[in-house]
RNA sequence: GCGCCUCUAGCUCAACGGCAGAGCAACGGACUCUUAAUCCGCAGGUUCUGGGUUCGAAUCCCAGGGGGCGCACCA
C-alpha cells in the first residue's frame, strides 16, 4: 500500500495526473491484490443458479431473520455497499433485479473475505450462500463464498442520480444502460416490439426476407441517399433509402407475403423525430389492397403494444393516446374539405389550391402541382389535430409515384396513412403494378424535379420486374422507431436508438 | 443551414465580477442488520479550448469545439 505520486514529480514538469487516473489506479491496486493471491480476476466461466427476481418470487411473505436453507448462486454488478465492520451489505444488480448480499466475516471464506476486499461499485460479481431474511426482513444470500468476476476499473456514475448529460448517454451508452434504469426500460420494449413484430408477421404467414443495403440506385422513397464505393467493381453505391422495389420484385417472383425489417439510411436532417438510420418494417400481400393493410396495420400495432407494454394508452406530453380498436377511415378530402370550408382536388387549378394555403399559411415552391398542393395543406392543417389513431385515405397521385391510382379517380391514389399524435406512423398502398404507367411516373418525376437530388432517376430493373407480373398487392411500411418512442412515452428518437450518429469524439 | 440554451471534481450539482464549494464515489479510521446506512478524518480542479475587457474572470465580450432544443427539409 503506497501513497500514490499525485503531486508534481519536478517543478517545471507537467502534471497530468486527473482525480480519474487516481480512482482507476485504486481499482488496478485492488484488482491486483486479488491477483497476488492467485485468484483470478477475470475468470473464464460462473455457473448461476438462480436470477434475482426468481429468488424474490420463490420466497415471498418470509418473516425477518429466517434461514431457508436453500442455496443460490447468483451473478451480477455490484451496486450499492455498506459497510459496518465485520459484517456488510451490498447489492448485486442482474437484468431482473436486484439482490442484497449480507456477508458476515464470520461466514465469509477466506478467498471471499479478500474478494469483498476489493470490490468496488461496478465490478461484476458471483456469490454463493444461503437464502436468508435479514434482521430487518430483507430477502438476502447470506454469503459464504464471493467471486470477482470481473473488475471494473472505471468508477461508475452516481449510484443516486445516475448519468444525465445526454453527450456521455449516447456516446456511452454502455454506461447509460447500467447505470439508468430507465434507459434500459426503453430499449426492453423496443426489442419486445420486433420481437412481437416478428411472431405476429409468422402468424400471418409472411416470409422475412433481406434484401440489398448496398444498391445501385437508391429508390422507394424520395430522400437524399448515403454514397459509397465498391473496389472490386469500381463502382458507386447508395446504401437504400427503402427496401420497397426489392421487396416487390420478390413479390413478383412468387413471395406472395414478405416483409423485412430494415435499416433505412437518409442523408438528410436529424432532429428529435429523425435519424439517418432508422428502422421501418415493409411489409407486401399479394391480392389484397389498401383496406387489407389497414386491417394488418392496426393488428401489427395493437399486438406490439401489448406484447411490449400490456397497455394500449399512452402518455404524449400533456396527452393521452389511445391505441383500442377499431381505428376511424376517413378520406382526406373531406377532411379537408370540413377543415378548409370547400372541397379541394388534384383537377383544381392551382392557382386555386395556392390560395388555400396562402390562407393557411401554408408556404409552397412553383413546382408544385395542385396534388402536392393538397398534401402539403393536410401536412399542415390535418396532421397536427390528430392525437389518437386516425387510417387516412386518399392520397394525390402526385405525391405517390409507387402507388395504384383509385378506381374512380385517376389523380388519386389507394393509399393511407396511420395517423397518431400529429406523426405519421404507417405509410400504405395498393401497389402500382401497370409497367407502363410506372414507367411512365418514373419519367414525370424526373422530368419535374430536374436538379432535385431528392429524386431518382427511373428504376428500369423494377420495371422489368412489372413486366413479368406484379399480382395486385397490398403494401405497408411501419415506423418502427416512432412506435417504440410511443410505446415506451419518450419524445426524441435518440432515447429509442442504442448507438444515434453523433459527431465523432475528439482524440 | 439559421436562432436560442448549455459545458465547473469520476458522477450529480452550487458559486453568476472578489479565496472554486457540497453530496455521492474514492482514500484512512469506528461499527454484526443496513438498504440513498451513520459517524470521524483526509484528499480530489486545464471551471470545454483560445483570445479580449478588468486591479481581479468559472462569471462579462469575441472566436472556435461538443451537446441539447426550436425553425427549415424529411419518415
Amino acid at each position: 500500500m503506497s501513497t500514490e505520486p499525485t503531486s508534481p514529480a519536478v517543478p517545471g514538469e507537467e502534471d497530468t495526473t486527473t482525480t480519474l487516473d487516481v480512482l482507476i489506479a485504486e481499482r488496478r491496486r485492488k484488482r491486483d491484490s486479488l491477483a497476488a493471491r492467485g485468484l483470478d480476476p477475470y475468470p473464464s466461466r460462473f455457473d448461476r443458479s438462480a436470477l434475482a427476481a426468481e429468488l424474490h418470487a420463490d420466497h415471498q411473505g418470509l418473516e425477518a431473520d429466517v434461514h431457508t436453507g436453500v442455496v443460490a448462486k447468483v451473478a451480477g454488478r455490484i451496486t450499492a455497499k455498506r459497510g459496518h465492520g465485520r459484517l456488510s451489505f451490498a447489492e448485486l444488480t442482474d437484468p431482473t433485479g436486484s439482490i442484497q448480499l449480507l456477508m458476515q466475516e464470520s461466514n465469509l471464506s477466506e478467498s471471499a473475505q479478500a474478494v469483498l476486499d476489493a470490490t468496488d461499485l461496478g465490478d461484476w460479481i458471483g456469490a454463493e450462500g444461503e437464502v436468508v431474511t435479514s434482521r430487518r426482513g430483507e430477502l438476502s444470500i447470506d454469503v459464504g463464498e464471493l467471486f470477482m468476476l470481473s473488475k471494473a476499473l472505471r468508477p461508475l456514475p452516481d449510484k443516486w442520480h445516475g448519468l444525465t448529460e445526454t453527450d456521455t448517454r449516447y456516446r456511452q451508452r454502455e454506461v447509460d444502460l447500467l447505470a439508468n434504469p430507465d434507459s434500459r426500460r426503453v430499449f426492453d420494449i423496443r426489442f419486445a416490439v420486433i420481437a412481437a413484430l416478428r411472431a405476429l408477421m409468422a402468424a400471418e404467414r409472411f416470409v422475412e426476407v433481406d434484401t440489398p443495403i448496398l444498391q445501385p440506385q437508391a429508390g422507394g422513397a424520395l430522400a437524399r441517399p448515403f454514397l459509397t464505393h465498391a473496389n472490386a467493381l469500381d463502382i458507386e453505391l447508395s446504401l437504400r433509402i427503402a427496401p420497397e422495389l426489392y421487396l416487390k420484385r420478390l413479390v413478383v417472383g412468387g413471395y406472395e407475403r414478405v416483409f423485412e425489417i430494415a435499416r433505412n439510411f437518409r442523408n438528410e436532417g436529424i432532429d428529435t423525430r429523425h435519424s439517418p438510420e432508422f428502422t421501418a418494417l415493409e411489409a407486401y400481400q399479394a391480392f389484397g389492397d389498401l383496406d387489407d393493410g389497414m386491417d394488418l396495420s392496426e393488428r401489427l400495432i395493437v399486438g406490439a403494444a401489448e406484447a411490449s407494454t400490456g397497455r394500449l394508452t399512452f402518455r404524449v406530453g400533456d396527452k393521452e393516446v389511445d391505441l383500442t380498436p377499431p381505428w376511424p377511415r376517413l378520406h382526406l378530402l373531406d377532411l379537408l374539405e370540413a377543415k378548409v370550408g370547400r372541397r379541394l382536388h388534384p383537377s383544381d387549378p392551382v392557382e386555386d389550391v395556392r390560395a388555400v394555403c396562402g390562407k393557411f399559411g401554408v408556404e409552397f415552391l412553383p413546382t408544385w402541382g395542385s396534388g402536392k398542393l393538397i398534401f402539403e395543406l393536410y401536412d399542415a392543417v390535418i396532421l397536427p389535430e390528430v392525437t389518437n389513431p386516425v387510417f387516412i385515405v386518399g392520397f394525390p397521385i402526385e405525391v405517390s409515384p409507387l402507388a395504384r391510382h383509385s378506381a374512380d379517380d385517376p389523380l388519386m391514389a389507394d393509399r393511407y396513412e396511420l395517423c397518431i399524435d400529429g406523426r405519421e406512423f404507417v405509410n400504405g398502398y395498393s401497389e402500382l403494378n401497370v409497367p407502363d404507367e410506372q414507367d411512365e411516373r418514373f419519367a414525370a418525376m424526373a422530368a419535374a424535379g430536374e436538379g432535385d437530388l431528392e429524386v431518382p432517376p427511373a428504376d428500369a430493373a423494377f420495371v422489368r420486374a412489372l413486366e413479368f407480373g406484379l399480382p395486385p398487392t397490398s403494401g405497408l411500411g411501419i415506423g418502427i422507431d416512432r412506435l417504440v418512442m410511443l410505446l415506451a412515452e419518450v419524445e426524441a428518437i435518440r432515447d429509442v436508438i442504442l448507438f444515434p450518429m453523433l459527431r465523432p469524439e475528439q482524440a
